[in-house]
DNA sequence: CTAAAATCCGAACGAACGTTCGAACCGAGA
DNA sequence: TCTCGGTTCGAACGTTCGTTCGGATTTTAG
């Protein structure tokens, strides 16, 4: 890897940490450049403006997560397997890179124009493979009123994605106890009486997934 | 109430449903003052500053869910009923206040100093109030291996705060609805083989919560 | 009607912002 | 040694920001 490009993951580093801290908007360049030691001119060499870099954060972030999972899915065919690996990469995922998830989740609608729909294209596409598990998931029981799909998705992805506003990846709690609490509170209560037991989710070392 | 109140209401709740769509760091005061009619200067006869503003929509809002809650909790004394009332209280007023209550979770941190203390104080209290009706629910059932309280207060908060991403109050899906889906999903969850059915909570009128 | 009080606003302030430009610096190949 | 991309940055540009000030206008009270 060249210095260049090096140097260019840095700043987006550190750009998704300051971001994370004090917001998008409220984040200057001179912040990021105080923060990284490149001059302010100096950071222009590396980015083509203070958006690309956003885009580039939550791109290359989502990116990652998507790809990913669709290696870890790969051959699985039980829908509440599948379902387990879609929460366990997720939360693993977010808590090892809480600055650039937070940046992915709270500043969506920081990026206009063809950025924007760029994101917003690769967040629907996840959206729709969890909302499409969780139909596989309710198809294979039979209950007289079943959870609503559009609530019971966006449901998942509201418990998941706010722990950037508590969790602390350092403290008591280990990421894998925060997914198998996660994965137990929504699938028992999507389909109750479920099989939840009968998981076995491959887990990740950290390490695969820092940036550290 | 007199004519500077009314403006003065008037003013914040424009300033609420910009701050909802384009966030309170990328809205200007001239922003406002071109969505009120009221000159830039005259903005400042009805707030100190534009903290000011952000302070008082999200201060005003959570009172009045404080204060509505515990209304409703007076005199209720079995722990499922009162997690029952939580949540569709914060769910019906959610939905009839979106803007605010999208201020009042997504710029949390927007604020400094005392005026960030003041309400990061309330809402610990929610937070607290709500795992004290979790803690209550829990100890009622007996379970091998029980879901960490933490996850669990948290995990309802991100399901239920989550909801500007995504829920549109004119839509389809009533209010009634999303508030029962969210029970059921969450109880069973959480007590597995609980009494859900067992449940009657007094829904309000939208016109009890929404300004308009 | 008159005068005081409340309300309103055009114009301007200094500060901070994102971005640009031209020149300086540097390491590596000729 | 010289040269030439690739890299760096001080300084500045034009714009927008939150806020203020003095006075104009409107409402209220006696």
């Amino acid at each position: 890897m060249s210095r260049y490009d090096q140097k260019h993951e840095f700043i987006l580093r550190t750009a998704a940490r300051i971001f994370a801290e004090k917001s998008y908007h409220s984040t200057s360049m001179r912040d990021i450049s105080r923060a990284t030691n490149v001059s302010l001119a100096g950071l222009y060499h590396y980015c083509k403006s203070k958006e690309e870099l956003l885009f580039l954060i939550q791109d290359n972030c989502f990116g990652r997560v998507l790809e990913r999972l669709e290696q870890r899915l790969g051959g699985v065919a039980d829908p509440i397997t599948k379902l387990g690996i879609f929460i366990e990469n997720h939360l693993s995922f977010f808590a090892a890179n809480m600055s650039e998830m937070k940046v992915l989740s709270h500043e969506a609608e920081s990026l206009g124009g063809d950025l924007y729909n760029h994101v917003s294209t690769r967040k629907d596409k996840y959206t729709q493979l969890a909302r499409q598990i969780l139909r596989e998931v309710q198809e294979t029981q039979q209950s007289q009123e079943p959870i609503d799909l559009t609530v019971a998705t966006y449901a998942l992805f509201g418990m998941m994605n706010w722990i950037y506003n508590w969790y602390d990846p350092h403290g008591k709690l280990k990421v894998s106890d925060l997914s198998s609490n996660v994965m137990k509170l929504f699938l028992n209560g999507f389909v109750p009486n479920g099989m939840c037991s009968s998981l076995a989710i491959p887990s990740e070392s950290p390490s695969v997934w820092s940036h550290g």
